[in-house]
DNA sequence: ACAACAATTAGATATTTAGCTAATTATATT
DNA sequence: AATATAATTAGCTAAATATCTAATTGTTGT
């Protein structure tokens, strides 16, 4: 989970993400809509693959990305979910303390 | 947007919102959950604070943070709302091309 | 006024990260 | 076999990040 919240840190490796949303790319596709190196896009291509947010398939001297989109989706909603009302009951639990001897 | 994406993509960060999601708390207070200086925290919150998703006061000589959940929700909720399911039709568009002369 | 406390700022360091060019690997074409 | 193409690896650099200790600021209590 928190390679996948590093994976989300930079906005090119967002952007690869919603554009594999569209279905599967190559390396090479998906690098030619931005303004860095091949080799810098591999870099972030392995980033995302060890956060499993992708995979990847070698398709004759190509190489074909897609989006795991249920990984993407558990991450998000996991974490989430961890901000989701847990019972409407007190605003507080273990209130602010002042730290004022009684 | 880029500022919440990169002040999530650290563990401590993530879990002083956490924290902060039970209820406002000190700076001191978050401080004695985690295993690094106060300084340190001090250079977190700022960087939660740039990111919009705290906001801070000062009570007397202590600093009570609160979190901004909906700034949290909006960037969480935005991000995930990209890989909505955008019409049923075909699963690609624009498929894999394989460069292949015709 | 002074001491104690809470927090931040200053200043330094080590690690990680994003980027580059050049070289390599693997596949396909002629 | 030689050449071209797609991608990754190697090797490097600059910038950003997380961390520390020491010093400073601001507030409260004596």
């Amino acid at each position: 989970m928190n390679s996948v919240f590093k994976a989300l840190a930079d906005p090119t490796r967002r952007r690869v993400l919603e554009l594999l949303r569209e279905g599967p790319r190559t390396a090479g596709q998906l690098a030619d809509n931005f303004a860095v190196s091949k080799p810098t896009m591999s870099a972030h291509f392995a980033v995302l693959k060890a956060a499993d947010l992708v995979a990847s398939e070698k398709l004759g001297k190509q190489v074909v990305f897609r989006l795991k989109l249920s990984v993407l989706e558990d991450a998000l909603l996991g974490f989430a979910g961890l901000f989701a009302d847990r019972g409407t009951s007190a605003a507080s639990t273990t209130p602010v303390e002042t730290g004022d001897p009684a």
